[in-house]
DNA sequence: TTCCATTACCAAATCGCTTTGGACGATTTT
DNA sequence: AAAATCGTCCAAAGCGATTTGGTAATGGAA
């Protein structure tokens, strides 16, 4: 059924179902009534390649995930980050096409976006510290929102993130708080814009306490439960091993909790453990007391944020970007406790 | 850069331009090239709404990820399942359209889909038992391929399945082999197929050896990591608990190794722990020796391969539907021993 | 030399919608 | 009573591609 079929069946013409339908004002409310009712029944829905074309919009948004060559991994945030978005796509009438791309090929997928026409703005994920990615979305004027920051990048565009720094700065001293002086970072890539703003935090934090920063207690990898678990493993033969930790996802924390517990030791009495909490469906937290004591930011939330900032700035190009920081919450767990060693 | 425009630019129609770039023989050769060049020089792509109006295909594929609404989970299989399912896409010039929908509203957007035309083919998600998506499906005429199967539905349909019930059966002939005659599963939500075709395996390793089936050693639920943890906690407190434990995921195995350290007993030694392993790219089962005994199977190659069937599917409307079934493969891990206890 | 394919191109129709620029009575204003 | 306004509707022109149904020029066969 399409609107040529449909006006015809209702002796009218396709300027005025169309109009009808489009809640347009030059139609009279029982013709209106009368063309709503036939294209309930006929359950008609405008041709989306037909009506992009005539209005020169796409009515969906592009994420464009980037796989890292070497890992082939797909970060696992980006579900509940969908979800989320997508929550506010579907209220918005909008759809999300997705493309997993080869981190070297972006540009090009970007520009072909574009010139193909099918999104109308992007959604830019894991923005590294000097993101190419924005001032080429900027060049090419496709309207876009970014799930982070780019620290070295000056222009101003859509962001939203989540206070990286202040939560690790927080959480740092949280660990400080109870007598930990050697902690160690177990960090994401440190390419990556997050991971420098929660290093920065760390270090911050050590620093206001007159404590020298130590590289060998500071790593920086792709989060998988392995890299958790080596890394501790690793630090725990150092002379002078970490008797807290902090790491960026709740993944390698397992891993970490692992090493813990295979050392004989346990989680929260011998060793301390914070980890940041995306909050992920799948992988909650505990149900009533947090296993981990833990930075919490939803990512799902995010999301959903993130969306409709962009879709505003699509609906009105002219506005100015806008900007959004969440911060985390500190939920106390029970991976933390006291420093029993010496002093 | 339109057709238009490049046809004019060239000296040409823009019939002979569109021949040129598709592949037509009535074009000359050098022509050919010049078109070639100048599409090059200019970068145009041709407009995907218009061009979908015209051929009356999409050049999309939809995939409708459920969203439970009770549980608001997206299933962490998905990332690596589309990851490998956009490999494919893209090789072969299809975008990938995501909608996240509540479970409720999933016929209407089917149908919607359908009807806006903005889709030529769709991948089915999470098949129930008795999935009426199948059907519908196959009643509105759109193409689509099931990650998995559903065990009632009796039509023919395009499908790629794991074989789940080989997959348990053969875990548990392993845990039997071992001695163990208490075996715990942990399953997913009952109404999923692939849960129940595990069961059956489950149920038919355990008659095969004359054991009878304890409905107190079999769980069903959404496999988070707490489900693991608190199903084990609570299965140890039975009178004869289990000696080893078949469960679905990785993710409440993870909540297994907890519950068996916080008892002070060790994996492997004390409980043997089974888990499937979908090969997940951030939870990989240790890097050299694997960490549990598994049996696996990569869902990011059932996703290329599930996807390279819909395509064919697409290009080739009547030819009759293709299925796949995967096997999974066993491999030993630290999380199996012999039962110690009595006998 | 005439006729017929073949080659290489083009004008215009088409896909299904939106939107521009009227048209035509009925009502209100002057 | 004539003019202006308003409320409803419509025909036709886009949007940017593909595709149908040609035409003119060339070369070989009859």
């Amino acid at each position: 059924m399409n609107l040529k079929d449909l006006a015809a069946r209702l002796g009218l013409s396709q300027t005025t179902v169309s109009r009808a339908l489009n809640g347009y004002p030059e139609v009279s409310e029982a013709t209106r009534q009368r063309v709503a009712a036939a294209a309930e029944k006929y359950s008609y829905r405008p041709n989306t390649r037909a009506k992009g074309l005539a209005t020169g919009r796409s009515m969906a948004i592009g994420h464009v995930i980037p796989i890292s060559a070497q890992h082939e991994m797909v970060n696992p945030v980006f579900g509940d980050f969908i979800a989320g978005a997508g929550e506010t796509y579907a209220a918005a009438g909008y759809d999300m096409v997705l493309s997993l791309v080869q981190d070297s090929q972006e540009e090009r997928v970007y520009r072909e976006m574009f010139a193909k026409g099918n999104v109308d703005g992007i959604v830019v994920h894991a923005p590294e510290m000097q993101d190419p990615r924005i001032s080429l979305l900027q060049d090419i004027g496709l309207p876009f929102a970014v799930h982070g920051r780019a620290s070295d990048v000056q222009i101003p565009y859509n962001w939203l993130d989540m206070n990286n720094k202040n939560a690790f700065l927080r959480a740092t001293d949280f660990l400080l708080d109870l007598g930990h002086r050697r902690i160690g970072l177990l960090n994401g890539l440190e390419k990556m814009d997050f991971a420098h703003r929660r290093r920065t935090g760390y270090v911050e934090a050590l620093l206001n306490r007159g404590i020298a920063v130590d590289p060998q207690l500071m790593r920086s990898e792709e989060m998988t439960e392995n890299y958790g678990y080596q890394a501790v493993r690793q630090m725990m033969e150092l002379p002078d091993p970490p008797t807290a930790y902090l790491v960026s996802s709740m993944i390698p924390a397992i891993g970490i909790r692992r090493a813990i517990h295979d050392a004989g030791l346990v989680m929260g009495r011998d060793i301390s453990v914070i980890t940041h909490d995306d909050d992920l469906s799948y992988l909650r937290n505990g149900d009533d007391v947090p296993l981990f004591t833990a930075t919490r930011s939803s990512v799902r939330e995010a999301g959903q944020q993130l969306a409709r900032i962009l879709i505003e700035q699509i609906s009105n190009p002219q506005q100015a970007p806008k900007t959004k920081l969440l911060e985390a919450e500190l939920t106390v767990g029970r991976s933390t406790g006291p420093n029993l060693e010496g002093r």
